[in-house]
DNA sequence: CGGCGCGTTAACCGCCCTGTAACCTCATTC
DNA sequence: GAATGAGGTTACAGGGCGGTTAACGCGCCG
């Protein structure tokens, strides 16, 4: 799958040469020469990278970086900052605000390149099986077992439990599961969520005896969760 | 838990350093000044991450990293190259053969010691919490603790809660309150937020003992703010 | 053509969240 | 100390929200 690829970067000649070079690469180029929007670019286009200038004319790419990692849908994107700054604080504070990666100008393109491919080289390794509370997700053969039975599930339905038990605990409202499951360009409604998070629960949970897994949380949306004990914050019995 | 560490590095000078430096960072550090036995060593200790030098007096250091990825219990460790080749074909070689990251000599520890750490980091972890007086608010969850308790929140409560967690000590008027929780086009009393206040001071300042979290500010609006002592300026001043 | 499975929507129900009104308390002011 | 007004507290009605069921449409396959 082609990766998609967004670019922040005021300077023009460099601009065009890593549109050229990251097309010629085979990536999906989207590209912005100023700061502000970037965040709103990023939601539009959903990449699986973001080069970042931290020098920017009208913005600060640090502050861009903030505002990525706090954005629910995009705060698991890598980043990688570009900067001419070479001064060892500017580099601690890049790494340690969430970027990924830190190229100090000038560099190799070849090289920015290579560190790209490792980025996607070092998040596709996790393991193809997922498993949390007695359920066990592979990816590869698309099948899920429930306590070693196999189970049957609809395409729609494995997607949408791979997504949740992707990211264990984390709450999804019905908009971000449809993005991630049913695609970016739709037209149903966010209770189709809901029936099949009840189909889901009807194979998951058969037992009745058995813990709950995908747990509503009213006013934000589900997520998926092997709890020991109770509850979410937001429901938890009075 | 502690990361332990191997480093392969000839120069016994930077060996030094970087022992040093790992050992206070509360890394398990562990070493060889040679690349001979180096793969045995790592089977041995089985390190969290490799530091390896590529110019080794000995031995190649990208045969190391060859050896250790052909390793089946070593091949997922990360790796980190140091080395003074600053040539921009070696740099890729690096990169492409299964290196994590790549340091140039010379380089600042501080740096280094950050793209270590961020090869901990898992990708997973961003950690979008807030904590302060013993209330802790997680933004991905959407759950909230106090002293190690769940507690049961609605979703505008929940909301509310984050807003003013996110500026602690910051006062906010009902009508900036409105804005941010219930959003701009709203038709709502602003006493509306005097009843959700309450609501998770009940619920938050559970024990009268307990200090006070939400702060009353008089003609103004509301803050939280755990603090030790007492009042704001406006009412510490009577 | 007819049956089947899947995806989607519509509709109903019950719960509890929500927002407001009303009353109470306390601080500030003169 | 009375008047005033801001904030604390309570109770309640309405509806938003999620669970659940049923039905419709579509594509697939024999």
């Amino acid at each position: 799958m082609t990766k998609r690829i967004v670019l922040i970067e005021d300077d023009a000649d460099l601009f065009a040469l890593l549109k050229y070079n990251l097309e010629r690469e085979g990536f999906q180029f989207t590209g912005s020469q100023t700061g502000r929007g970037a965040i709103d670019l990023c939601r539009r286009v959903r990449p699986d990278l973001i080069l970042l200038d931290i020098m920017l004319p009208d913005s600060d790419g640090l502050d861009i970086c903030k505002g990525i990692r706090n954005d629910a849908e995009l705060s698991q994107t890598p980043i990688i900052f570009l900067t001419a700054r070479a001064s060892e604080t500017d580099r601690i504070v890049g790494l340690e605000l969430g970027a990924n990666d830190y190229v100090v100008k000038p560099f190799f393109v070849r090289e920015l390149i290579a560190r790209i491919k490792l980025q996607f080289r070092t998040q596709s390794t996790p393991s193809r099986v997922l498993k949390a509370g007695g359920v066990e997700l592979d990816r590869s053969s698309c099948q899920v077992k429930l306590s070693g039975e196999n189970l049957a599930l609809t395409a729609t339905e494995f997607r949408l439990l791979e997504f949740l038990m992707s990211r264990p605990g984390v709450v999804f409202s019905r908009e971000q599961l449809l993005n991630a499951v049913w695609g970016q360009d739709r037209a149903i409604t966010d209770r189709t969520v809901d029936v099949y998070i009840l189909r889901l629960r009807q194979k998951i949970e058969q037992d009745a005896s058995a813990p709950r897994l995908i747990h509503s949380v009213r006013g934000f949306g589900y997520s998926f969760e092997p709890r020991n004990q109770e509850a979410s914050a937001l429901q938890a019995a009075s």
